[in-house]
DNA sequence: TTGTAAGCGTTATCAT
DNA sequence: ATGATAACGCTTACAA
């Protein structure tokens, strides 16, 4: 095994003590802009890098934040996830900290992998924890951080204590969504997506003034084969929709696609609106209108929440909000 | 803080010695079945969790894996990178490893953040490392593993030794897109794509029966944006275009959305075929046909790198194929 | 501002 | 199979 050269050698070697050493790398340890100069060089020099397990030990901090996060499947690419930890990382920048990432897998492994999730944040592994709501998992995953009492943050909505969340208005959006299609004499609304997310159909029933039963909805998964299934059986009763709001973009470019095969002319004779604004939905033909979630500012505003536990502040939620953004399918 | 409970406080509570209590926990250590079984239970019981950095500190290993990626900017979502993180996390199931993932940042900060990365590698924080070649950056990290003397697999070509590697044969991939425009009768090829690729080129001009330097060739970057002005440019000089290979499928999607608006007809009128097979381009409207990378099997080639490493094993190159999937756009 | 030395919570070696 | 104890390499009172 390699041999690195320790403090103890170090400091021998330039002539300090080892507290010193300690202290020129420390960002709060008093000492002469001199010698931690000198020390600095002489580190470059001699090759010296604090081993970080020490460090972490001793200081019982270790500069790694944890990301968990619910995953559909090792072969199935979260697009959502992804913007996420883009915000992360940008927010991570210079910070010194690092990012490991944990996605929580589907049914049969679960259970093994939150045993070795837990057995990380109870033995002090993570230094703070971001847990984006969507799987029961990530609740019991809340619950460890408080019992580890490790400074954490939620992304997402997950009908607990609020302080500690980063939640975005869905409901506001389809709303938006909604009107949009009023305004734009849009007679025949529909909506096709899973039932969890009550908030949006709530919002869009809101939009339309009718009461949230009545909305035309088409229920099941959120992948771009539902989209298309959904949509198919959905002109089979309701040929005369003219207007679609859909639980996210991949379920929303899945439905076009039926849509184009089923003849519907795009926006003239249906209107469509996506949620979430993935990357690859503007591209789509045509550039697909949805409810923007800016996904990056979800990751920045939770590492940001952490910074203020780091800090011992006060804490307080944190709101995104959502956009319209017309492009060409409305 | 929250003080957790120590070996030497959980081993004397259960009368054991701390050697006990850490062999109970170690797969290695010599130890009746009946004491670990009884040690186990009584740490759920109690709650206790080793600490990990101690561990880490007296075992010399750290149980991370570090991922380093080029990025192509914090706004900027690279669906090749997402894959492959998704392969190494599938590999890692189970493992009890975790992962660390570290973008490597475009131009103005990646000094900065370059210099965090070689202290951590350097301090010996992660027990393995994974590079995906790309950025001039990847190839100093692979100095810093070698230096310290961590298992480490590069994903990509980097011109270096290759047994710590795993690489994709582009120009294989590349030569069956040729050979099936050939086949179809297509008579006017071009190519849209960066210029670091030259294995995808020649591979091409290859199954044309062509020199490279004959390839109809559209330099640029590897956004949608350049794949449409690529294209527009592209007819400009050369309308006769009726076949088209790009370097990736945002490249080609680009492409095809400016082909629809110069009153090219897909793929009666203009065949194309896009590289990677992202996700999201097989929802297009043509559905793409792409040259197919099996970005999971990657990431989890690379993991078997390191574990061969780990377990001190000869390491062999891996090699993952490219497979042309015709779908509705050639 | 700097040095001394006592932790930090494990693992691993050497006895028993 | 189990126990005692010396590392592991750093940080941080406390002292100077």
């Amino acid at each position: 095994m390699f041999k690195r050269i320790t403090i103890k050698e170090f400091s021998d070697q330039i002539g300090v003590s080892t507290a010193t050493v300690s202290r020129a790398f420390s960002s709060s340890g008093r000492i002469s802009e001199k010698t931690r100069r000198m020390i600095i060089a002489k580190a470059q020099e001699l090759g010296y890098h604090a081993n970080i397990h020490a460090s972490s030990l001793a200081a019982h901090k270790s500069n790694v934040i944890s990301f968990f996060y619910p995953s559909i499947g090792y072969d199935q690419p979260d697009y959502f996830i992804m913007e996420i930890q883009l915000g992360l990382h940008a927010a991570l920048q210079q910070s010194g900290l690092l990012l490991q990432t944990h996605p929580l897998p589907p049914a049969p492994h679960q259970q093994a992998t939150l045993t070795i999730y837990r057995d990380y944040i109870l033995s002090g592994g993570p230094q703070g924890i971001i847990i984006v709501a969507g799987s029961p998992e990530s609740v019991e995953l809340v619950e460890m951080a408080r019992a580890a009492q490790i400074p954490y943050s939620v992304i997402g909505h997950m009908g607990i204590e609020p302080q500690y969340t980063v939640t975005f208005d869905n409901a506001a959006g389809a709303e938006q969504a909604a009107r949009y299609f009023v305004k734009t004499k849009r007679r025949h609304p529909a909506y096709i997506g899973g039932q969890l997310d009550k908030r949006k159909i709530r919002g869009f029933a809101q939009g339309l003034n009718i009461p949230p039963e009545q909305v035309l909805h088409l229920p099941g998964g959120y992948t771009f084969a539902h989209g298309a299934a959904a949509f198919r059986e959905l002109i089979q009763n309701h040929p005369e929709t003219d207007c679609l709001l859909c639980a996210n973009d991949v379920i929303a470019v899945g439905a076009m696609r039926a849509a184009f095969e089923a003849g519907y002319v795009i926006p003239e004779r249906l209107a469509v609106i996506g949620f979430d604004d993935a990357r690859f939905s503007r591209f789509y033909q045509p550039a697909l209108s949805s409810v923007s979630l800016n996904m990056q500012q979800l990751g920045s505003s939770a590492m940001n929440q952490l910074f203020q536990q780091f800090d011992g502040k006060e804490v307080k939620a944190e709101f995104v909000t959502c956009d319209l953004i017309i492009r060409e399918s409305c």
